[in-house]
DNA sequence: GCACTTGTTGTACGAACGTCCAACAAGACA
DNA sequence: TGTCTTGTTGGACGTTCGTACAACAAGTGC
């Protein structure tokens, strides 16, 4: 419902409707609304972690392969769909009021930059520049996400995995 | 509103209750909140737009100064607010339901794409490269932007100018 | 002074919201 | 079989929403 109608269509009536059950059922499993949508963004963001690690998984022992895979991961065709990036900025948008989104939100980012620290140091990124090359590889990657979701026509996730990979491989040289 | 409340805080009421009117005189002079809402993107995508060709215009001649002007220029003070980010991530969530704001929204981005590759070109990068590179630097500042407003604790401004100069660096000579 | 446009108010209305709760369905255990 | 827990329903309640509208203030041209 998020990534389809937006933070504001996402109702406890529309949500149980399109679940098939009555509204009262919502508050049955969840303490209000707001715990729903928090255990939502707890669970898509596994599920995100999940897929990255999955890839993490399959690439190899190379570094190289290793670092390109896990931030080439994040446009694959299960993740870069426009319906959870929608999803994801519904979250964005709620973290200003809610603090406990906004700490699930560190939280995730805190993640991802912490493994791509890794990453580049097995990449050979000597450890004082790792934190810096991360937060900038992250951002790319976030970027590159909004300008898919929010103007796909404008490039296709061929040509942003190409874009990152090429930055990568620029950040880890430099 | 956007900003302090989130989309769902910016109701008429509490607006009018903001700016010190009665709720009846928002719909006297935009058609309905709908209306409101554009007008308020168009109108921050304005400041937006004036605050970096002024940035531009000071820079002097030097293409390498101008980009890294031109691309440094969204984390000044009168950009890089946490209150305008804010405004910027509600407009991103009611670009899936609201097709004009989505409109709105890729004139923006085209816009700021197409100075950058311009930019690019004075800087001597291929006319076949600037395209890639426009995406990617504009990727890079806008995951930035979204870091800074959603984890101001994580990175800061200095730190942000700091990357996206060096990347701008390694994106002309690579 | 008087009609007339313009600016602004406050309220009324119907719809939708989140939450709560009495009631019903149904399996579990004695 | 009878009670007890668990799952689920659907509607009631009070609130807030966007919008519409009649009414009041205030300038403007004649």
């Amino acid at each position: 419902m998020l990534a389809r109608e937006g933070a504001a269509g996402a109702s406890v009536r529309a949500i149980a409707a399109e679940a098939g059950v009555s509204p009262g059922l919502v508050g049955h499993y969840f303490e209000g609304v707001d715990a729903l949508v928090a255990a939502t963004y707890a669970h898509v963001g596994a599920q995100v972690d999940a897929a990255l690690d999955a890839a993490l998984e399959g690439a190899g022992d190379d570094p190289r392969a290793r670092l390109e895979a896990y931030l080439t991961a994040s446009f694959a065709p299960s993740i870069a769909r426009g319906e959870l990036l929608a999803t994801w900025v519904a979250f964005w948008s709620l973290t200003a009021s809610r603090h406990d989104i906004a700490r699930q939100h560190d939280e995730q980012y805190a993640r991802f930059r912490s493994r791509l620290e890794a990453l580049l140091g097995e990449c050979g990124v000597a450890a004082g520049r790792r934190r810096a090359q991360a937060i900038a590889l992250t951002a790319l990657v976030d970027g590159l996400w909004l300008e898919l979701c929010l103007s796909p026509a404008v490039l296709s996730p061929a040509d942003v995995a190409r874009i990152v990979r090429e930055h990568a491989g620029l950040t880890i040289r430099g």
